[in-house]
DNA sequence: GTCTATACCAGGATAGAC
DNA sequence: GTCTATCCTGGTATAGAC
């Protein structure tokens, strides 16, 4: 077999992780949910901090190529629109790890200190650019609401109405345009 | 003296919690700042989750009494403003310790577990008068959206241009309407 | 690749003296 | 009200057998 015991392991540390916290999760459970014992998790990675990089990594990266891609456009409505709903769709496919980096901030800066500071800078450069050049700080603090409409769901899990994802989406999308002002 | 031992601790807690967040504070770190022992806190706080509760607490009726006085009005516009300010006053007066509700809620909802429901319950209060009766999906996730849009100076933190408070306020304010289409 | 066993350490909490 | 000393639990990590 070895149907990709690291794999495994991945999906219940993110599982256990988004459900209880970084903090709040032994790897005695992980193991324990995957089928193994703790010590074996260590031949798999070397740390527990280790592990929860291998999850974040991945989103670090799919998160630049949003941006990098954004950058080559220019701000306009349309493109902005654009922009959004990619990253709303990075949010919504990740949701459950982007719920973690959100609601367990403390812990993922404590542990992810170096990839936490290339997060920030990835934010930064997108406020930037829904901003747009020479923006005012009233404006700027626009753009960052703008994207903290987008993080809705991962915060909300539990009060969301039922609404189909579609219509979620589209709600998601228009909110945050009103915010920049762009109908 | 005895200026208050306990508030010193009070304070010294939500200094180092919202810094570095609930579990990775030791009560030996809280007890070295105000210059006292580890077992002198006993004496003070029988537990550290009594500690973060003295902490909470009072900031969750604050949260009530605003909820209970925009019940009683009507959401028009200028109540929905209004209330909105009262609601982001409260935030910008109790910043850091609802920035470590919100940046470390895995922690607050393991240790707070009654004091959270109770909180979520209140932020559902809000949603709904925001929202009005009878309204539809697409409109809860908004009236979600414009609380969101309050929460803003919690999480950038390091990320806030330079901009008056005042202006701050304004700008928050103007957002979280927009969201609901009250302009 | 996985297991058993174990060393190690940190943090929360308590007892009892002053 | 504060201290010293100590207990206990639980998580991290390693060594070495299978």
């Amino acid at each position: 077999m070895t149907v990709d015991t690291s794999a495994r392991i991945r999906a219940a540390a993110l599982e256990l992780f988004s459900a209880h916290g970084y903090e709040q999760t032994s790897l005695r459970e992980i193991a324990d949910q995957v089928g193994i014992t703790k010590a074996s998790l260590y031949y798999h990675y070397p740390s527990k901090q280790a592990l929860l990089s291998s999850l974040v990594d991945p989103l670090v990266e799919d998160s630049r190529a949003v941006i990098d891609e954004a950058e080559r456009l220019e701000p306009t409505p349309e493109n902005v629109r654009a922009v959004l709903g990619r990253q709303l769709d990075t949010i919504l496919r990740e949701q459950s790890l982007c719920g973690l980096l959100v609601r367990d901030a403390v812990a993922m800066i404590a542990v992810l200190a170096p990839r936490w500071e290339e997060l920030l800078g990835l934010q930064s450069r997108m406020y930037a650019w829904l901003a747009g050049p020479g923006a005012s700080p009233s404006r700027c603090v626009r753009a960052m609401a703008a994207l903290e409409t987008l993080a809705v769901p991962l915060k909300a899990a539990g009060q969301l109405p039922p609404i189909d994802e579609d219509e979620l989406r589209t709600t998601l999308l228009d909110a945050a345009l009103a915010v920049l002002g762009l109908h």
